[in-house]
DNA sequence: CGGATATTTGACCGATTGGTAAACATTACA
DNA sequence: TGTAATGTTTACCAATCGGTCAAATATCCG
C-alpha cells in the first residue's frame, strides 16, 4: 500500500523536488498577487500546470502550501539586514543596506508582496516569525546602530524607526508598484525609476534634505 | 409595486442614509482587514448586524459596496496632500504634511489598509482614480516642490520620490502595524510609538541624519 | 384608520470553494 | 522483467460563495 502523502516519506525523490519547486513557484505567483484568502488552489494548479488533486498530493492543504512558501522565502528576505555589519563603516553600511533592499524590491517584488499581504491582513500565519526571529534580528541591529550613535559616528536617532523607514521606503516600490507607475506616468515607469529612487533615498538617508548653509 | 432597489429612488429616506452608513462602516472593517476577494458579504452583514439580502437591498453587488466605500474614503484620504500650500514656508509645509499623514495612520488605519490592500493586489478597482485625480494632484504638488528647490528654499531633490517616501514611511505604521508592534515588543507598542515615529521622521526629512560637522 | 410604499427576511439557486476516494499510470529497483 | 511504491487523474463531496425571489413586515402619509 502506498504511503498516501509524499510529504510523509523520508527520502525525497527527484520528481518530488521538481514538482514541489514548480508548485511553490506558482504559489508565489498567486499568493503574492491575491493574498492567502483571495487565492484558490485551482488558480495555483493552473499556473503550475498540474491538476488540483496533484497539488494536494504534495501539499496536504492550502495552508501547508503557504507555510512552505513563507518558510522558504523568509530566510532570503532577511539576508540584507543580516549582512548589516557592526564593524563596517556606518554610512556605507546604511547606504548598501538601502541599495540591497531596493534591488530586492526590483528583482523580487512577488516575495515583497507575499509578506505585505500577510502582514497587512494581520499576519495570521507568521506572527511567531515576527515576534521571534525577526524581532531578535532587528533588536540586534538596532543595538549596532545605537552604538554607532553613542560613539558619534552617526547622528543620534531611534534605530527601530530608522529601520522601519528603510523597509517602508524601499518595499514601497514593490508593494505599491501600480500606484508608483500610475503617478509617474507611462514615460517614467521604465526601470529607471529604481535608479531615481536609489538616488533620492541615498540623498534622504545619507545626505539629508536641508539646504547646506551658505 | 415597490421600486426594487433603494439605490434607484431619487429621494433618499432617513432609513436609507442610516443603513447605508451602517453598511459602509461594516464594509470598511471587513474589506480593510481581508481585502476585496478575501471578504464575504456574509461577514459584512454580520458586522453590520443585518441580513445578507438586506445588504443587497441597499447595494446590488459586493462590488457596488466596495466602490461606494472607496469613493467615500478617497477624497478624505487625499486631504493632507491637497492642503500642501505653495505659499507656505516649505520646511513647515513638509513638516505638517508628515504630521498629518502620521495622524491619519494612527486615527484611520482601516482606511489606509483599504487602499493598501487594493493597490497591493494590482488596484483592479481604482486604477482610474490613480491615473486620473491622484496623478494630477501629485503632479501639481511636485511642481510646487520643484519650484521651492529652484529658488533655493529647499535642497534639490526628486519631488515624486519625496512624496512616495512620505507616503510609505507614514502609512507603514497603519499598514504594517502588527509587524511594527511585534518588533517593538509589548512594552513599546502603546500609542507612544506614534510620537517616536513623528520625532524620527521629522529628524529624517527635516533635520537630516548626517552628523553635524565640528 | 388604510393603502401605498419602503424595508426585511427565510428559503433557495447555481457556481465555486477546499478537500477526498479510488482507479489508473508511471517509476524505481531487485 | 515483475512488482511494489510513487505519481496522476476523474469523479465526487459538503460547505460556502454571490446573488435572487416572494412573502412578510414596517413605515409613511392622506
Amino acid at each position: 500500500m502506498a504511503i498516501p502523502r509524499a510529504a510523509k516519506t523520508l527520502r525525497r525523490t527527484r520528481i518530488q523536488e521538481e514538482k514541489e519547486e514548480q508548485i511553490l513557484e506558482a504559489a508565489l505567483d498567486v499568493f503574492s498577487a491575491r493574498g492567502f484568502r483571495g487565492s484558490t488552489i485551482d488558480q495555483i494548479a493552473e499556473v503550475a500546470g498540474m491538476s488540483k488533486p496533484n497539488l494536494l498530493y504534495y501539499f496536504r492543504t492550502k495552508e501547508a502550501m503557504h507555510r512552505a512558501l513563507i518558510d522558504r522565502v523568509l530566510y532570503t528576505w532577511l539576508e540584507p539586514l543580516r549582512a548589516f555589519d557592526a564593524e563596517g563603516n556606518p554610512e556605507e553600511e546604511i547606504r548598501s543596506y538601502i541599495r540591497r533592499k531596493l534591488e530586492m524590491a526590483r528583482d523580487f517584488p512577488r516575495e515583497s508582496r507575499l509578506f505585505a499581504n500577510e502582514v497587512l491582513q494581520g499576519a495570521p500565519h507568521i506572527e511567531d516569525e515576527l515576534k521571534g526571529p525577526l524581532k531578535q534580528l532587528v533588536d540586534e541591529k538596532a543595538e549596532v546602530i545605537r552604538a554607532w550613535a553613542k560613539s558619534g559616528k552617526i547622528v543620534e536617532c531611534d534605530p527601530y524607526h530608522l529601520i522601519f523607514s528603510i523597509w517602508s521606503t524601499t518595499q514601497h516600490y514593490a508593494d505599491f508598484d501600480v500606484q508608483v507607475r500610475a503617478v509617474l506616468g507611462q514615460e517614467h515607469s521604465g526601470e529607471g525609476r529604481f535608479e531615481d529612487a536609489a538616488r533620492f533615498l541615498e540623498q534622504l538617508f545619507i545626505g539629508g534634505l536641508r539646504p547646506e548653509l551658505g
